[in-house]
DNA sequence: GTTCGTATTGGGCGAATGACCAAACGGTAG
DNA sequence: CTACCGTTTGGTCATTCGCCCAATACGAAC
C-alpha cells in the first residue's frame, strides 16, 4: 500500500504542474512564484527546485502539457462534426459556454504572450500551433470545398482565439450570434444552426 | 526659459506613462516595477507615488492612453479605404509589416489579459472596444452590403487581434496571404489585392 | 526679499522573491 | 540488519518589491 518513492515523486511533480497552470490563469504568468506553487501543491518550496531547475522551467512544462491536452480535445470536437458550419457552431458553443475566466483560453493567451520572452516556449508552442493548423486545414479540405484551407484555418483559429479573449473583456459579446460571419469565413453556404438570426444574404 | 513647476510636473508625468508602456511591452505587465519605470523616465522612485497613487494606477492609465491613440489610428486606416476588402488588406499589410515584437499589439494583448484581474481596466477597455466595434460595423454597413455588420465587425476585430498574436508566435505565418479568407468574412466578392494568390472560389 | 506650494530627492521600512543547501526521511536491494 | 538513493524538509542568502516620508529645490505670488 505504501507508495514507491519514485511514483510518489512523479505524483508531486504532476501536482506542481497542475498548481502552475492554475496560478498562471488566476494571477498571470509573471506573478507565479515558487512559494505559491509549492503551497497549492501542498509541498515545501524546496521541492520546486528539486523537480524543476527553475521557476520558468516549471511554468513552460506546465503550460505546454496543459495546452497540448486542451488543443487536442478541441480538435476532437471539430472532427466529430458533420460539416464545417456545424463544427464551427459546436466549437463556438463550447467557447461561449465557458465561465468568465475560462481557464483554457486565459492559459493560451498567457502562454502566447510569455512565448515572446522565452525562446524554448516560443518554438515548442509554435510547433504545436502549426500542427493544429495543419489538422484544421485537413479537416476543412476533407469536409467541404473550402477555397484556401491553410489560410482559412489560420484565420479561423486566430478568430476563435481572439473571440474568446474579447468575450472575456465584454461578456455582452457572448450573447451575440457570431456563427454567421464565422461560417461565412469558410466560403460554404448553409447555416442550419439554431442560434442563427440573420438571413446570411 | 526656465519651466513652470506645474508644466515640469506634467512633463515627467507623461514620461512616466511612456516608460510604463515601453516596459509593459518589453517585460510584461506583471514584471513592471516602480523602480524600472522611474529609471527609464529618468526620475527617482519616489516620484512614481507622487504622481500616481499606485503602480497599478500608473499602468492602467498608461495602457489606456496608448491604446486609445493606437486604435483610433487603426480606425483611420479603415475609413480611408475604398471598400471592405481594400480596408482589410490595408490593415493586414500594416499588421504583417510590424516587427516581431510590435509594440502596439503586445500592449493590446498584455492589457487585455491584465483586464481579467483589474476591474477598472476591464470596464474602460471594454467601452473602448465597443466603441471601435460600433465604428467598424458602421463602416461595413456604409461601404458594402455586409449581411450582419455587428457580428461581422466583432468577428473581424477578434480575428485581426488573434492573428497578430499568432503571427507573434510563428513569424512564418506572416508570409501567408490571409486576405482571402478575411475578406470572405465580409460576404463581399472581390479580391483586388496584389498579395492574393488563391482563386477565392 | 520673503512666503508659499508644487515637484523632487534620497533614504528606509517590512515583506516577498528566486535560488540554494545540509540534513533527515522512507522504501528497496543487498 | 545495513547501505543506498530518490525525495522531502526547514532554513538561509542576497536581492528586490511597493510604499512611505522628512528634507530639499525652485519658480510664482506677494
Amino acid at each position: 500500500m505504501a507508495t514507491d518513492s519514485a511514483t510518489r515523486g512523479a505524483h508531486t511533480r504532476t501536482r506542481l504542474l497542475d498548481a502552475a497552470v492554475q496560478l498562471i490563469v488566476e494571477e498571470g504568468w509573471g506573478a507565479v512564484t515558487t512559494r505559491k506553487m509549492a503551497d497549492r501543491a501542498g509541498v515545501r518550496a524546496g521541492v520546486v527546485h528539486y523537480h524543476f531547475g527553475t521557476v520558468t522551467d516549471l511554468l513552460v512544462d506546465a503550460a505546454l502539457d496543459a495546452l497540448r491536452r486542451e488543443l487536442m480535445a478541441a480538435l476532437g470536437v471539430l472532427r466529430e462534426a458533420r460539416d464545417a458550419s456545424a463544427g464551427i457552431a459546436d466549437l463556438l458553443a463550447v467557447l461561449q459556454g465557458y465561465s468568465p475566466e475560462d481557464p483554457a483560453t486565459v492559459l493560451m493567451s498567457e502562454t502566447l504572450l510569455a512565448s515572446t520572452r522565452i525562446e524554448r516556449l516560443r518554438s515548442e508552442l509554435s510547433g504545436l500551433m502549426r500542427e493544429l493548423r495543419g489538422a484544421m486545414a485537413d479537416w476543412l479540405r476533407a469536409r467541404d470545398s473550402v477555397p484556401d484551407p491553410e489560410a482559412t484555418a489560420a484565420v479561423l483559429g486566430a478568430a476563435l482565439d481572439g473571440l474568446v479573449l474579447h468575450c472575456l473583456l465584454d461578456p455582452e459579446l457572448r450573447t451575440t450570434s457570431l456563427a454567421g460571419p464565422l461560417t461565412r469565413l469558410t466560403g460554404t453556404e448553409e447555416t442550419p444552426d439554431d442560434t442563427d438570426r440573420d438571413g446570411t444574404r
